[in-house]
DNA sequence: GATACACTTGGCTATTTTACCAAATAGCCA
DNA sequence: TGGCTATTTGGTAAAATAGCCAAGTGTATC
């Protein structure tokens, strides 16, 4: 795997890092319902606001969600719809589930080959 | 955020954090276009072989992958095809990127608000 | 100005992840 | 059987992540 083949796998993989937290992906669902603000979101999940805070800041460093000051509050709201279209996906996965060996008429939906 | 709910997402991140990865990122697209066996997939990546059975071990675990064994190799395949229909959007987030505050407009696709 | 929110940042520890090597397992073939 | 190839598993050290507290910044409100 060449030098910038790597760097694209990389860089796609700072976004999958970026939604692979069980909080950062209640978020993306929130927001995609509509902006919300930090302390909205920390009541919501429960944990230290600094620690919202700093998810916030992990999707925001991607490009997922983007922020907007209003007075003191700081709305937060999804960029990306499309991430939220993946949400299916990862459902068919867990349902799919026990998730190993290859049963005749396991595959479903394989593309270009 | 009850513990149904937190499960129900502790679940989706176990599947986002297997594809949170460059290799498994990059195995993933290559399955998507046929099965392939272990050391081909080491030799692209160029990682050690051990490395590489431990990213697919990862994978298959959550369900994205499954393998099969024919004489000494074992062969691998996707199982959720799904999974690469992803790869658009994650393209889009790159390029979509400074990624910070909400210009007017820099907002897409939103959905169910 | 002082106080109170709302939020972010720095610091720190605990946990998880990654990648390599070495060793174990399994199939193939002489 | 013995050797060879293909793959997985165990062990381990290094690096990345997560979450809390404390401290800092910015915006009202009194």
């Amino acid at each position: 795997m060449n030098e910038s083949i790597r760097e694209r796998y990389e860089a796609r993989a700072g976004v999958m890092k970026a939604l692979a937290h069980p909080s950062r992906l209640y978020i993306v669902d929130e927001l995609s319902k509509g902006e919300r603000c930090v302390h909205e979101l920390t009541d919501a999940i429960g944990s230290d606001m600094s620690t919202v805070s700093k998810h916030l800041g992990v999707l925001k460093s991607v490009g997922i969600v983007c922020d907007k000051k209003r007075g003191s509050e700081v709305y937060y709201s999804l960029r990306m719809g499309c991430v939220v279209d993946f949400f299916g996906c990862l459902e068919a996965v867990l349902r799919g589930g026990e998730g190993s060996s290859c049963a005749p008429g396991s595959l479903r939906k394989r593309r270009r080959e």
